[in-house]
DNA sequence: TATAGTAGTTACCTGCAGGTAAGTAGTTAC
DNA sequence: GTAACTACTTACCTGCAGGTAACTACTATA
């Protein structure tokens, strides 16, 4: 194996890692909405309007796991939930950046023409 | 609506867009392998080595639909065919780069931790 | 004649991502 | 006492993403 194949192979491997942290259809739009400040559960569910309950806890329990948002708890009452991006969350921005910028440029070339 | 929630409701349509055609398994790591250069089918599947011909086959043809890639078909004997990228597939460089960069701090983070 | 290389296709199957609907549990306001 | 708010959970279901294996079709080479 070449030197340019090898690293071909490495970069593979990364994009696996990285993919199986931001794949699936909610993921990425939480941590983008967390972007814009702390929130709780039923904020996250009026920004994100298609998600359903289960599919927020689940995805957000995915994400706690994964070191990307933390979940605190306040003794209000009612009981409130805040969720907010851990360091690991908020270093996610300028892939989420870029994410978008292609998005608006892709639109453009396709959606939009 | 604050001007704040509206941004975020913007972004979060863009991020859709984006995501239809980033999601799935194998549609970045293609793309990744042909930023390295114009390659063969079978090229691609060496370098992906556990991606099935089906599979490669089927998002192949979805990459190409959307722009991102074209099918050259060479007369040599015996045929082949070269997949290259469009300058869309080619401005996804910027992102997949920062994709990369993320999936290395996350798992120097989580994973190599 | 048979093996290997080119690039796929086709049929079939399975598991899980994601959807739906209803239930839980505590507090507050009317 | 009942409705409405908080934040979920649970059970059930469906469709499709993705996997497996075998087959196609053509050429070259031994």
């Amino acid at each position: 194996m070449n030197q340019k194949e090898s690293v071909c192979q490495h970069k593979l491997l990364i994009s696996r890692d990285a993919l199986e942290v931001i794949q699936g259809k909610w993921r990425l739009p939480i941590v983008l909405a967390l972007t814009f400040g702390d929130k709780r559960f039923g904020e996250i569910q009026r920004d994100i309007v298609d998600i359903s309950p289960k599919m927020l806890s689940q995805e957000l329990k995915a994400l706690e796991e994964n070191k990307i948002i933390t979940r605190t708890l306040y003794d209000s009452m009612p009981v409130t939930v805040e969720y907010s991006l851990t360091p690991l969350g908020r270093s996610m921005r300028k892939m989420l950046d870029e994410i978008l910028s292609w998005g608006i440029h892709f639109r453009k070339e396709i959606v939009g023409k």
